[in-house]
DNA sequence: AAAGGATCCAACCGCCCCAGT
DNA sequence: AACTGGGGCGGTTGGATCCTT
């Protein structure tokens, strides 16, 4: 069966043999396709209008470019698809002499693996659920420096100096805190947190406790839950020494904050919400952080302390998205091609 | 060397959207 | 408003090629 507009046609099918290619690029190049489906007839081509269409495009069109795919393009496939999805024409249209079909045929039979070797679900872009656990072991003697100017975070693993070293969350990613005032005393000293719209404090008291108060005073709830919620992320990093997995995630790219709101509400529905304590684990002096909640949503992050300086985690399954993947240098060009993309899309 | 499985990728299919009537 | 045709898109297929045994 035929496409509708040549069904009354009879049209070959299959591979295209160079002399038909040499009609259609000779019809194209001198006359132009106007409407596809008249192309065949004027080309004198026995093919239909939309498979001239479709060999123009994926072939013969002289601006695209051959030849696998470099490193460049596919981290911008890898990051547009995590916004977008399955969209390969729009992805495509982000690079330059790429066909929607190669970005696709790419995707399927290369990125996809990769990804799923990496322990990554190529659909959600989040840590596949066998892989999880696995995946925030990691050797103390670990190192990986991401420094692309564009990236958003720079993760430091060395031995001595893990985590996130600076971050630098652009004001798109907070259009609602205006009036954030910056109040940081950070635990870990070489921790720079340099969005001077968002601040938090932290403070260790004499018993042991940390107590963190975020500093914002929009009225904004989805600001306060998104600052909320990154302070409490953070601060895990910076205690446990962990990788944090799953966070951000695309939604709340499309929401405005870059930042997963909560959806649990503060203990005593508290207008204030900022309390986050931090507890050192006996001897060990291992903090683990705890987050109070209403009674039927407590206990959301929990940081585990093992014998072999490994944490394990547990999060809310809400959250999908993944420092794991940007450690792996694999998401860049946050404040480029991301940005805009929130702005084209 | 040959067979069979795996992979790649060009092309097709079917659906949707939109403009024109 | 309903119909029609063209264009665009994502999913799928199947033949060619590569790889493994």
């Amino acid at each position: 069966m035929g496409h509708h507009c040549c069904s009354k046609q009879k049209v070959k099918r299959g591979l295209w043999s160079p002399e038909e290619d040499e009609k259609l690029m000779r019809h194209i190049t001198t006359q132009g396709h106007g409407c596809w489906s008249s192309v065949p007839k004027l080309a004198g081509l026995q093919r239909c209008g939309k498979s001239c269409r479709l060999r123009w495009i994926n072939y013969l069109r002289p601006d695209l470019r051959r030849g696998s795919f470099t490193e460049q393009e596919e981290r911008t496939i890898i990051d547009i698809h995590r916004i977008l999805g399955n969209r390969w024409a729009q992805i495509a249209k982000h690079l330059p002499g790429r066909t929607d079909n190669e970005v696709k045929n790419f995707w399927n039979s290369c990125i996809k693996k990769k990804l799923i070797a990496q322990g990554l679900d190529p659909n959600t872009h989040n840590l596949l659920k066998n892989k999880s656990n696995n995946s925030t072991k990691k050797s103390n003697n670990y190192t990986h420096h991401i420094q692309d100017s564009t990236s958003i975070f720079t993760i430091d693993h060395t031995s001595t100096n893990k985590g996130i070293t600076s971050m630098d969350l652009k004001s798109t990613f907070f259009p609602y805190c205006d009036n954030i005032t910056y109040n940081h005393t950070p635990i870990v000293p070489n921790i720079e947190y340099q969005n001077p719209t968002f601040s938090w404090s932290e403070q260790i008291n004499h018993n042991n406790t940390v107590t963190t108060t975020l500093q914002s005073q929009t009225s904004d709830q989805r600001t306060r839950d998104s600052l909320l919620d990154f302070t409490s992320c953070c601060l895990m990093e910076n205690a446990a020494n962990i990788n944090v997995s799953s966070y951000i995630n695309e939604n709340s790219m499309w929401n405005g904050t870059g930042l997963e709101p909560t959806t649990l509400n503060p203990i005593n529905g508290q207008e204030e919400q900022e309390m986050q304590v931090v507890q050192l684990q006996g001897d060990q002096e291992f903090p683990i952080i705890k987050t109070k909640f209403c009674d039927d949503q407590e206990d959301v992050y929990k940081v585990v302390h093992d014998h072999d300086q490994t944490v394990e985690k547990t999060f809310n399954d809400s959250s999908n998205f993944d420092f794991e993947f940007m450690d792996s240098g694999l998401y860049t060009n946050v404040n480029s091609s991301m940005d805009q993309l929130s702005w084209d899309c």
